[in-house]
DNA sequence: TCATTTAACGCAACTTAGTTGCATCTGTCA
DNA sequence: TGACAGATGCAACTAAGTTGCGTTAAATGA
C-alpha cells in the first residue's frame, strides 16, 4: 500500500520544510504539540527514520549528543552555528573541500567516504 | 589537598596515554574490569572531567553519540576514522584550514571559535 | 457508504550515555 | 596514628533513541 498522508506526518514534514535551522527530534515533537498534536516520540522517530531512507531530508551532528534533520537540498553542505543564539547558517565552502580531502587521502591512505565539518562561534548579531 | 594517587586514577591515565586511539568513558570502563579494575562509571566520567579541566586530555566528537578522549598533544588536530576497523589516523591539516576558516568568517559573519572536522572511510588495510 | 486491509500509531518498557546526591572510604599530612 | 577532605560507589535519575505489540484509522474496492 502507499504512504498515508496522516496528520502526523503531514506536520512534520511541513516544520521540516519551514524550518530556518535543523531540528532535533526533541524539537520537532514540541513544535508538533505547539500546533496541537500530542505526536508519540516513537512515531517521530520512526517517521524521521523513513524521511531519511528517501533521502529527503539529512542528518546533522552539531556534536550534541543528539541528531539534527534538516531538509536535503543540494549537495552536502556544512554549517556555522551560533553558540549564543543558536543561529544556523549555510556554507559554500566545496571549492576548498577538494584540495583538503586529497590531502586527507594521501596522509591517511584511507578511502575516505564522508566528513563531518562544521563551524562554531558568535554570529554577527550576538557580537554586539 | 592536593589531588591523590589512587589506583583509579592511576590506570586510567595511563589507559590514556598508552592508547591508540581515542578511548570513550565505556571502553575504559572495559578496559579497567580487564585490569582487574571494577571501577564505577561515576568515577570515570569525574576523571575524564577533570583530566579536561587540567587540559591533559581533549575531547573527540566522531557523531557517534558518545564522547572519546585522546591526551592533549600539540595543536587541536583532527582525525580519519576506518569504518571498518575502527583505526584511527591523526592529520595534519592545518595549513590548509586557514583560508577555509576565513571563508566561513566571511560567509557568514560569525566570529569562529571552534569547529569540527573528522574524516570517515576505509584504511589502507580495510581496502584489500 | 461501508467493510476490509494494513500502514501508522501509541504505549510501555528498554537501552545507552551521562549526571547527581549522599553516605562511605581512604590517601595524605601533621 | 588520627583527622580532614578528596575520591569512590551506589542508586536513582535524565535524555536520546529503540523495540514489541496491541490498537487505530487511512485508503481502497465493492
Amino acid at each position: 500500500m502507499k504512504e498515508r498522508q496522516t496528520k502526523s506526518r503531514l506536520a512534520i514534514r511541513e516544520l521540516l520544510v519551514s524550518a530556518k535551522q535543523p531540528l532535533s527530534a526533541t524539537e520537532l515533537i514540541e513544535a508538533l504539540l505547539r500546533l496541537g498534536l500530542a505526536v508519540n516520540k516513537t512515531t517521530v522517530y520512526r517517521e524521521l527514520e523513513k524521511l531519511l531512507k528517501k533521502n529527503e531530508i539529512s542528518e546533522v551532528d552539531f556534536g550534541e549528543g543528539q541528531k539534527r534533520y534538516e531538509l536535503t537540498h543540494g549537495d552536502h553542505h556544512h554549517h556555522a552555528v551560533c553558540t549564543e543564539c543558536r543561529a544556523v547558517v549555510e556554507l559554500e565552502i566545496e571549492g576548498r573541500l577538494g584540495d583538503i580531502l586529497s590531502m586527507v587521502t594521501k596522509q591517511s591512505g584511507f578511502r575516505i567516504e564522508k566528513h563531518l565539518i562544521e563551524f562554531f562561534g558568535v554570529c554577527e548579531a550576538c557580537q554586539s
